[in-house]
Order: structure tokens, then sequence, then C-alpha cells
RNA sequence: GGAGGCGUGGUGUAGCCGGUCUAACAUACGUGCCUGUCACGCACGAGAUCGCGGGUUCAAAUCCCGUCGCCUCCGCCA
């Protein structure tokens, strides 16, 4: 009683509407929720598409109505029935097959539930760790379907997208070789040679340069990349990047795929038109307006310099910032010029807790009053010069950081966008695209002080800066342009790409750079450098983040509400328990031994029963 | 590695400046009643050693210490 037996379904729970009137139907799901009336039974039966109302009735069917007497939440059945207009004044206006409801003559139940953990209603969202250990229950919340949806229909109009426009969709080992720069790699112990090991790929860039190489002209892949390093709302250890790579190319040619492609997904997929080409602002203009490499552009509030209003001012903090070589910079919040000595304290907290010394606010007072801590401290002329460079009118307040540039623009870039939130000032549907473009080359480390690549080594430098590479002071290292450039989305880095090196010497000179002796890049990227010598065409291309790009397009706050089976802060699988200790056998065979090590936290793991063995050590 | 928040019946919360907590409310669950509900309604019932361990106290969900888990952020993420 509890296998097909030729069912066929005809149609999808949430597809069924006044064109099946009179027809018979048979659906398949699971029941949402059943409402008993006594002598009349109301379904609500789901599947992936939405709800549709089952009516269960004595009369006009017995043996239906006791099956629906029996059933309970997350009971799977089938249901064979006649769909009718619903009776005037029954309607539910809030589900799209509210005008509608089938009448059923048969209910089979493939599959009774226990209780399920927590309910299947879209609204009430339970803890994230429960909905993680049983998220094949939570993912049947509409919602999150819609999600996996959505996610499914961005890939496919990539995909087509792509394919049409003449790339070839290849694959790339997932295991390959650990190299020195970027993340930390994940480790896959050889079996076959004991003491090695493959490293999971953090990204496909090296080998879609050797299929540059190899002359495959167009690539791209959905690629799942790993790095080992911590978690984050947008950041989990496994990731998937729509990744492209084109010969022949420059930086306008990438900028016009993309926008096209973006184009074609917000056509199929939302339905709408996408205006292109989208704005481009420079790495050195994001920074110094929005004071982030990854403006929101959905609301203003920009950053202004005001240290030439102030350039003679006695006031000290500005004139020691100054003198120090530092700058002074501000944003104007508008209609914020009565808030609170309380809130602005805590604003003050806030900046100092991200970096700044302090933060200097003005009220710009309706009745052209100033409130200010420092204005004994400025002329008048200073504080209507800053008013004026702002853009501040009266009923608002000015926030005003002076320190180095980076820590000035950097808090209040961060200043900025959470007011804005706090504020609402922030329009929640809109779809702002910028391209950042000409990052630097190298940044500084600030732990180890050493010069880094900020894209990574294979970016070419800028074509004017090529000359430079070959006398370089330390200072000018941090003034190298790349050609390298980020698609931002709202404010989140959806992609990012470059145009990559293609000849072995300039290769060389950036490894230089990066303090890889030649014998280290031998060692390390050999095969990337012979390659160049065998006929390397100029290539380049673009990475997307396609969990984050879901995730602004689904309007979901981080990424693990767009991923099937997302993993904890703390890199672990609730519902599988991953990463989990293996046999003494599995680490024989492959040359192994675990360190002895302080058990407390397994201990401590098992008396909460995270853990279902003893730890093997 | 660091900072912060949270942890109370299945679920979501209240209680948290110690005693009246014999732990409250909602929902889910069970039984019964109900022919137009759609967050159905009504009645009754069952369900929690307050994450775990230790300490302070006559007395701990409540205060302290440790620990585990989840979340957010900094570092890290070429």
């Amino acid at each position: 009683m509890n296998d097909l037996d030729g069912l066929k379904r005809t149609c999808y729970c949430g597809e069924v509407r006044e064109e099946h009137v009179g027809s018979r139907v048979t659906l398949m799901g699971w029941v949402n929720r059943r409402r008993d009336l006594g002598d009349l039974i109301f379904i609500d039966l789901r599947d992936r598409t939405g709800l549709v109302q089952i009516v269960c009735d004595p009369v006009r069917s017995p043996h239906s109505f006791d099956a629906a007497k029996c059933l309970r939440s997350e009971y799977v059945v089938c249901v064979i029935g006649r769909v009718v207009e619903r009776k005037p004044g029954t309607e539910n206006p809030n589900i799209p097959t509210g005008n509608v409801e089938v009448l059923a003559d048969t209910i089979k139940i493939f599959n009774c539930a226990k209780t399920p953990p927590f309910v299947v209603r879209d609204e009430a969202e339970p803890d994230e760790s429960i909905r993680m250990k049983y998220r094949y229950i939570d993912l049947r919340r509409l919602p999150m379907m819609n999600n996996l949806k959505l996610r499914h229909e961005i890939v496919l109009a990539a995909r087509n997208y792509l394919s049409a426009n003449g790339f070839w969709e290849i694959e790339t080992p997932a295991m390959t070789r650990s190299t020195p720069e970027g993340a930390r790699d994940y480790l896959v112990p050889s079996r076959q040679e004991p003491g090695r090991f493959y490293s999971l790929a953090q990204s496909p860039q090296l080998f879609k340069q050797l299929l540059m190489i190899s002359g495959v002209d167009k690539y791209f892949q959905i690629c799942r990349c790993f790095r080992d390093e911590d978690l984050r709302a947008d950041r989990q250890p496994e990731f998937t990047q729509i990744d492209i790579e084109l010969s022949f190319t420059d930086e306008e040619q990438v900028y016009d795929l993309v926008e096209g492609m973006m184009k074609h997904i917000w056509k199929e997929v939302l339905g709408s038109d996408l205006c292109v080409p989208f704005p481009r602002l420079t790495w050195d203009e994001a920074m110094e307006r929005y004071g982030s490499d990854k403006p929101d552009t959905r609301f203003g509030m920009e950053i202004s310099d005001i240290t030439d209003v102030i350039r003679d001012t006695e006031f000290s903090v500005f004139k020691n910032a100054i003198g120090a070589g530092g700058t002074v910079r501000a944003i104007c919040v508008p209609g914020c010029a009565e808030l609170s000595r309380q809130t602005l304290d805590r604003l003050t907290d806030k900046a100092k807790e991200i970096g700044a010394k302090g933060l200097i606010s003005i009220s710009y007072l309706p009745d052209k009053e100033i409130k200010s801590p420092v204005k004994k401290h400025l002329t008048q002329e200073e504080i209507i010069g800053i008013k004026q460079i702002t853009g501040a009118e009266e009923g608002d307040l000015v926030l005003i950081v002076a320190d180095e540039f980076d820590t000035a623009v950097g808090v209040l870039g961060r200043m900025r966008k959470e007011i804005a939130q706090h504020l609402g000032l922030i329009p929640e549907e809109a779809f702002d695209f910028v391209w950042v473009t000409e990052f630097p080359l190298l940044e500084r480390n600030k732990e180890e002080g050493v010069w880094q690549a900020a894209h990574h080594p294979f970016t070419s430098p800028s074509t004017r800066d090529l000359k430079l590479l070959d006398d370089l002071d330390e200072q000018l290292k941090g003034k190298l342009r790349a050609r390298a450039y980020d698609l931002v989305l709202n404010g989140v880095e959806l992609a990012s790409g470059s145009i990559r090196i293609h000849r072995r010497d300039i290769q060389e000179k950036v490894f230089e750079l990066l303090d890889l002796s030649l014998e280290e890049a031998q060692e390390k990227f050999g095969f990337l450098l012979d390659a160049f010598e065998y006929g390397a065409p100029p290539h380049g291309g673009i990475a997307f983040g396609l969990d984050r790009f879901v995730m602004v397009v689904a309007g979901a706050n981080t990424i693990r509400d767009v991923m099937a089976f997302p993993k904890t802060t703390s890199g672990s699988c609730l519902l599988t328990g991953a990463p989990s200790e293996v046999s003494p056998d599995q680490l024989k065979e492959l040359g192994l031994r675990l360190i002895e090590d302080n058990t407390d936290h397994a201990r401590a793991r098992i008396n909460q029963g995270k853990t279902d063995s003893p730890p093997e050590v």
C-alpha cells in the first residue's frame, strides 16, 4: 500500500488553477496542515511549487474521508480528485491556488511521518542550528525551496548565455597541487604516495590559464572551490564560482561580456530589464568617496575631504593629523542634527572600535545654530566651510575622522553603511551594479609587513606601470596599479577578475616583487612559467561568487540560505556530523598518525552528545 | 587567535538586580466535539532536572568561574 502502483502525477499542487476546473487531477505531496471540522476535513497539500486545498467530504467519498482522518503533518500522500471552483466567499486570496480546490476521491498514503522537530511554515524560523540538523525539512519551506529554484535559474541562464557566446564548459581538477599564495589549503593525503598531499583547488585559476594557452579561447565552469579560512555570513569553506576566461581580450571586452550576461540573467530570471553599461569607479575613487573597494551605491552620504578647509586650523586634533601626513574626512548624515548625546557617544565608541582615534560631530541645527563638542576650537569660516564641502544643510549632522587616509575613509565608510541601514536610507529593492577598476597590484600585509598580490600573482600590472617594474622602490610598490576589476552589486563583491600576465619575463618580475625567489617560483609555478614559453595568448577573465550572487538577488542575509547544505561558523555540518573521526585503518592506509592531543574538547563534545564515538587518539 | 550576543517543554519566547518558579505564554502534539476552514474554533490532557560541569549561598533558570554549541564582527579570506 505504499508504492506508486502505477499512479502518475498530473500536475504540481501549486499549479492547480481555474483552467483545471472540471478535470481530475492526481497530486502527490506532503500534508502541510489538516483542518478537521468534524464532518468535513480540509488538507493543505504541499510540494515544491506551493499549496493546494483538498476537500474531504464523507458523503462524496467516505473512503477518502476516513483516510483524511488519520493524516498528520508531513505524511506523504497521493490525492486523486476533481478540481472545482471554490464557492463564493470561500476563496483564499493569500495563495495562488486560492480560487480552486480539489474534491478528493482517493487518498493514498505513501509514508507516515513523525511529528517534525519544527513546523514547516514559511514565516516562523526556528533556531538555525535546528534548521541545519534537519535541513531536509527546512528546505521544504517555500522560501528555501524558492531560493534553490532561483539559484538553478541563475546558473541555467548564465550557462545558456555563455554557451551562446561561444564559451565551452570545461572541468578542471578539484584535487590539485598546493601552492604557496592565497588562502589556507584543504589537504588530501595521498594513499599511493604516503607523505604527499593533494590540495583542494581554491579556484581553477591556473588551469583556466593553461586552457587559454591550449587555444580553448573561451572557457567557463560552474566550479566548486575550497578555502580553509574562518567562516562568515557570506563565506563558506566550499563555495561555487562561475569561472570565466577568454583569450585575446582586454578589460572592455570582459565588461561587455559580463554586462550582457547580467542583462540576460535579469531578463530570464526576474523578467526585468537591466540598464547597462554599469557605472565605473576606479579603486582610488571608490576609496575616496565610499571608503570601501565594494561601495554600496544605492544611497548617498559620500565621504568628503575637508582637509583643505581646515588646513590652517588651530584645532590640535586636525592639525596633528594633517601634520603627520594624514587627512580629515567627513560624512553628512541627513536630518540627524538632533541626535542625543548618548547616541553620538555610541557612534564614537563604534568608530574607535573599528580603528579611529575618535569621532567628531558637528550638528547644523535648523536655526543656524551649531552644536559640536569642538565648536570653540573651530572658526566660523571653518564651520561654514565644512558645511559647504559636505553639502550639509540645516538639520544635518556631520561626522569627522582625522587620521591616516586608510583609517579615515575606512571608518567613515563603515559608519556610512551602518547609519544608512539604521535610518532606512537604503532602497532594498534596488540593484545597483558598479565596476571597481584599477586595483592596486600589491598590498602590504599588516602583520608581516611584506608585499602581497592584491588580486593574485598572475594579474597583469597596468600597461603604464610595466616599465616601472625594473626599478622599484618601496614607495612605488604601493602605487603600482593592476589590470584588475571587481563587479560590485549593492555593496557586495560579486565578481573579481583581471587581465593576466602571459609572458614569462613579466611573470618572473612580479614573482620577484612578491619576494618569491626564482627557484621558488620555478618550484611552485614552473609548469605555468614553462607554458608561457610555448605560445601563450593574451588572456583574462573573471569569476563570480555564485552564492553571494544568489544571496543578493534572493534578498537573503547569508549565503547559507541559498545553499542546500551549508556548514556552521565552526565549519561543521550539523546534518552529517562532518568533520568526523576516521578509523585507525583508514589513517594507517594513508600513512598518517594523530599526535597526542588534549582530549578535553572531544570529551566535552561527547558529553553533549555531539559525536557518537570516543576519540581514537 | 580576539570581541560581542544567544542557549528555558518538540518549536518560539517570558522570567534572569537570588526566595512567591510547585517555571509562565504562544504554538506544535494527543483525545473529544464541530460541514466551509485556510494561523479553523472550543474543551480536556500530556510534555522542561532551565546546554554541560564546578563554585558562592540557608536557597541558583537567576550571581561567579570553566566548558560546549550556534550566530555576528575583527584578524584571516592570492
